[in-house]
RNA sequence: GCGGGUAUGGUUCAAUGGUAGAACCUCAGCCUUCCAAGCUGAUGAUGCGGGUUCGAUUCCCGCUACCCGCUCCA
């Protein structure tokens, strides 16, 4: 873990966050790569979950959030403050109120370790802090996907099964932020609601955890160090009927990469009016506030009905950091040296080429190098950039070590002879002569790759 | 939140009660230079605050951040 901060900070990839004045405990800013690598890791997501389905739409929803929705979700009433339970009298206590270690109301001492909670921001809304009108930080995306399901219903008219996908920021005080960023205070998610009808659930549920595997491994998670946890009962969030996790081999050791839970109609069930009227399942508290229906009606019985849903739940932070750690490998040469390659799937590579004149100080080659570089860019594969390094070697190191899948080299051949470059591979060292005028296609077809 | 540890250039380390040295990286230049190895030169650090002291990077206290364990779950 310590080789991998350290790389991540020296290239550019994660700060700690506030850093010239101490930093701020659990936040972390992504650099000039790591935006470049965090962005190709949700777009990947996106393209897997909105793009190549026809049965889910996208969402981007405000961070701030009414109250309202977070009490309904049952948020408030299970992020609140530390909680201590008395095993003897099944009474639960604020442990900060507690007198020493015993139940203010029997005086047993068998209480539950304290129930780190609280995890929902605070903050006002407008200018006068007078405690009146506040909102949320968003502990989770999903809510607003809930919150949103008949705008999203009426406008684009799904019918089951069907998803809601969103990618974004969301917030949780988490008493102890460790492991770089693995456990942060504000992180970003990737979240799928995925409708179904009551009964296909489970069905769906093993779906999802498949082909949210078959993901992982198209981002070079390799399966060997993926475990899946299936949570057992007692340990299941108040939403869930059946969590599965998908548990990766951190460098800090194994834990929760991904969430893939059956939340059955709990949500939709907790967020809409007249509860009475449908056949919720999950229990719920009396919904007195919501001024919407959300339900669906079932094209064959005619009837409305609220749907269960599927939610794989990602960390886009908690991705990264496994990305980096597969991808991170240190080889030593056939002449002794060592050198540092980040193995990046060229979808996710911050940099997908790099143009590297031989010469920095010949103006034919420089000239030669920069009119690749703006050939390259504008396929719009990504970002490109020409290196201007006064030592080859050293810049195709350079590139191993922040992943760059291809270096393009302009030489003396490339301008006095037969106008060809080379192309020199990240994983393989190798070398290949590629006319200036196929590169572009050739370089389209390698990153495929 | 509890217990333990750590904090020196971008990174990895060194040193000292008299204000810091190296390697690598970076930058500028030279060399028809394809895998970090040549030459010349340059930038850059004691986390923050207080105390002791003639003087603190060093000793003491507090804070902050990071790491390990408890905890957690995107």
């Amino acid at each position: 873990m310590d080789e991998l901060v350290s790389l991540a900070k020296r290239r550019g990839f994660i700060f700690q966050s506030s850093d010239i004045y101490g930093g701020l405990q659990g936040v972390y800013d992504y650099g000039p790569l790591g935006v470049e690598l965090k962005n190709n890791l949700k777009a990947a997501w996106w393209r897997a979950m909105v793009y190549d389905r026809d049965d889910v739409e996208g969402l981007d929803a405000a961070i701030l959030t009414n109250p309202t929705t977070l009490r309904y979700s049952g948020h408030e009433a299970t992020f609140t403050d530390p909680l201590v339970d008395c095993r003897a009298c099944k009474s639960r206590w604020r442990a900060d109120h507690l007198e020493g270690d015993t139940c203010p109301s029997c005086g047993s001492d068998d209480l539950t370790e304290p129930r780190p909670f609280n995890l929902m921001f605070k903050t006002q809304v407008g200018p006068v802090d007078d405690g009146a009108s506040f909102a949320y930080l968003r502990p989770e995306t999903a809510q607003a996907i809930f919150t949103n399901f008949k705008n999203v219903l009426d406008s684009t008219a799904p019918k089951l099964p069907f998803g809601i996908a969103q990618i974004g920021k969301a917030f949780r005080n988490e008493i102890t932020p460790r492991n770089f960023i693995f456990r942060v205070r504000e992180f970003e998610q990737m979240e799928l609601e995925f409708f179904v009808k009551p009964g296909e659930d489970e069905a769906w549920h093993e779906q999802w955890v498949a082909e949210r595997l078959r993901w992982w491994s198209e981002q070079g998670v390799n399966e060997n160090n993926i475990e899946l946890y299936h949570v057992p009962a007692d340990e299941l969030a108040h939403y869930s009927k059946a969590t599965v996790d998908v548990m990766y081999r951190f460098p800090h050791g194994l834990e929760e990469l991904e969430g893939i839970a059956n939340r059955t109609d709990f949500d939709l069930g907790s967020h809409t009016k007249n509860q009475r009227d449908y056949n919720i399942q999950a229990r719920v508290e009396p919904n007195k506030d919501a001024n919407a229906k959300l339900v669906i009606q079932d094209l064959e019985s005619k009837e409305w009905q609220v749907p269960f849903v599927i939610e794989p739940s990602a960390g886009v932070d908690r991705g990264v950091l496994a990305v980096m750690n597969e991808a991170y490998t240190v080889e030593t040469l056939e002449n002794g040296s060592e050198r540092t390659v980040m193995r990046f799937k060229p979808h996710l590579a911050p940099i997908k080429a790099a143009v590297l004149p031989l010469k920095r100080n010949h103006a034919d080659i420089v000239a030669k190098a920069k009119s690749i570089k703006q050939d390259l860019q504008s396929l719009g594969l990504g970002r490109v950039i020409f290196e201007d390094t006064g030592n080859l070697g050293k810049g195709y190191r350079r590139h191993d070590e922040v992943g760059t899948p291809l270096c393009i080299t302009v030489d003396f051949q490339t301008i006095e002879e037969d106008d060809t470059v080379t192309v020199r591979d990240r994983d393989t060292m190798a070398q290949e002569r590629v006319p200036s005028q196929e590169l572009a296609a050739y370089v389209v077809q390698r990153l495929k790759g």
